[in-house]
DNA sequence: CTCTTTTTTGACCAAACAGTCAAAAATAAA
DNA sequence: TTTATTTTTGACTGTTTGGTCAAAAAAGAG
């Protein structure tokens, strides 16, 4: 009993997951999240319980589909500034590559790297 | 005439260098680099004037010499975190990928990053 | 020694930060 | 309708942030 959450989850994780992709987490504020979700952190925390918790979620939704743009970008955002911290999230991108593992993972992630930085091309 | 800096400045940026590879741009405080390299704010921003010029000086040092630990280290994080919003630090990455580039430079920022991340093993 | 220029010093600042909480509102269940 | 439980709200907090600046100290040049 008691009242249902008035927002989708997913969706929401969706849209954080698009600010963490875009800014990386630490540059990524909360009043970004607040802003871009239209939640307040009262919510986004009895939800998510962190700023990493909030990471997690989304970097776990996204990993449930299939590998896109967001997904790459939410791994190499964990690898970099998150996994070194946090074991959860090393252990998910490590999960990850195990399943993925194939001789040109390690290419992908580094042309990912490069466009993201806008050293090379790519969509978007 | 006047005074000369009585710290050595290329000893200095590798210090700084290596305090951004471990806990990248945006997590690495202004107080991390005061107390590691024992200068106080003021000489800091009088000789590189702010922390993106201090991550441009480290990164410009150190892809002088032959690549390394730090060099891979600064390189992703410069893409990463740096470069999207940093002309000057994407045009050095860039100007550097043009003179790396070779069959296996993105496998090699991919490995790069993996074990920054914890996901695979490497050296230290 | 004096003069001039430079560096050093460290206290200081406003803004931004992640996170908290008690009260109010909403609603599912009885 | 009442009650129990949950979510929403938004003001609030202490901390940390990158950056500034005027005064003091140092030292090269004459």
């Amino acid at each position: 009993m008691g009242r249902n959450k008035k927002f989708n989850q997913e969706q929401v994780l969706a849209e954080i997951g698009k600010l963490f992709v875009k800014y990386g987490f630490n540059a990524t504020s909360l009043d970004d999240i607040v802003k871009c979700t239209g939640l307040l952190r009262g919510s986004l925390y009895s939800t998510f319980g962190s700023k990493q918790g909030m990471f997690v979620s989304a970097l776990k939704l996204s990993l449930k589909g299939e590998n896109n743009q967001v997904s790459w970008g939410l791994l190499i955002i964990a690898m970099l500034e998150v996994a070194p911290r946090n074991n959860m999230v090393r252990d998910i991108v490590q999960q990850w590559y195990k399943e993925n593992k194939s001789a040109n993972v390690a290419e992908l992630i580094g042309l990912q790297l490069l466009k993201h930085g806008g050293i090379i091309e790519g969509g978007q």
